[in-house]
DNA sequence: TAATTAAATAGAAATAATTTTCATTTAAAT
DNA sequence: ATTTAAATGAAAATTATTTCTATTTAATTA
């Protein structure tokens, strides 16, 4: 998967600097999503001298070209996440752990005929998501739940 | 409409203070969501003296009492819309003229059985949300069309 | 391989959004 | 009218995001 990096990014017309890579490799092997933020504070722990536009400006050329995609917590921020399936599809969030899902069922298909017909417009994208807490925490009773 | 403000609120717990009615008004007269920036300045040319923590607290809370919604919008800020309709729907946003429609229709039933099945957690809840232009936006060929 | 060029970056600063703190005011219960 | 807890204003702090510009670097070309 990392390997395969370098050619996605090449299709995008993005080219393969270290750091791209890096923010790549970072949002892949965390299973959770993080902030721009949190990406950088990882980020400066690699390179001693990295700026956070430089991580703002990739997050969003990377979510553009959809090799990460973008969560909404509901504290407002926004989240990234690196999205093992491409095509697509929603997320299922753990307010708890962050840990996110895949989900491959999109219900959208039935509601656009009825919002079509109903709006009369066009209709460019849609967000939906799913929030809760995942199995694991559920048990473990953590955070979210001490509070 | 207006006059059920009153009841709504001593219904939440929340005091019926003239911001917090003017907030409520400001949002029910206008048919487009608002960030709380705008409301802020809305409010300005009512109170005299009215501070922004104040138009952010009782967003937030008006929200938790489902009298008003959150819209989230591609531009990564949260804006607020009132609600004609106080029970479980989505949104119609156009991303042009910020048009509000409310969508009565919710394909999640379906897909929490299939989430719940996959995730074995618990769900909490869900964001979806269309976006798009709006029939009269897209005769116009305003704003983003021109840009 | 060296030269070229356009994209990417750092760094600093500006801007924007949101929250905190605390003293004062006010709604509503008594 | 008095009391009390919630609501508010004001100022400041914090956090998030973007802009600008000079420099660096990836990738193309010679």
């Amino acid at each position: 998967m990392l390997n395969d990096f370098p050619l996605t990014l090449k299709k995008l017309n993005l080219k393969i600097t270290p750091k791209r890579l890096a923010i790549l490799e970072i949002l892949m092997k965390e299973s959770v999503y993080l902030s721009p933020g949190e990406v950088w504070k990882k980020m400066k722990k690699r390179f001693k001298r990295i700026g956070l536009p430089t991580v703002y400006r990739n997050l969003e050329e990377l979510s553009e070209g959809n090799i990460i995609s973008e969560v909404t917590h509901p504290n407002r921020q926004l989240y990234y996440y690196f999205c093992q399936n491409r095509s697509h599809h929603h997320h299922f969030i753990c307010l708890s752990c962050r840990k996110v899902e895949d989900i491959n069922f999109c219900g959208l298909n039935e509601l656009e005929k009825e919002v079509t017909k109903k709006i009369k417009g066009k209709l460019l994208s849609h967000i939906m998501q799913v929030n809760g807490f995942c199995r694991h925490c559920l048990n473990k009773k953590e955070k979210y739940f001490d509070s």
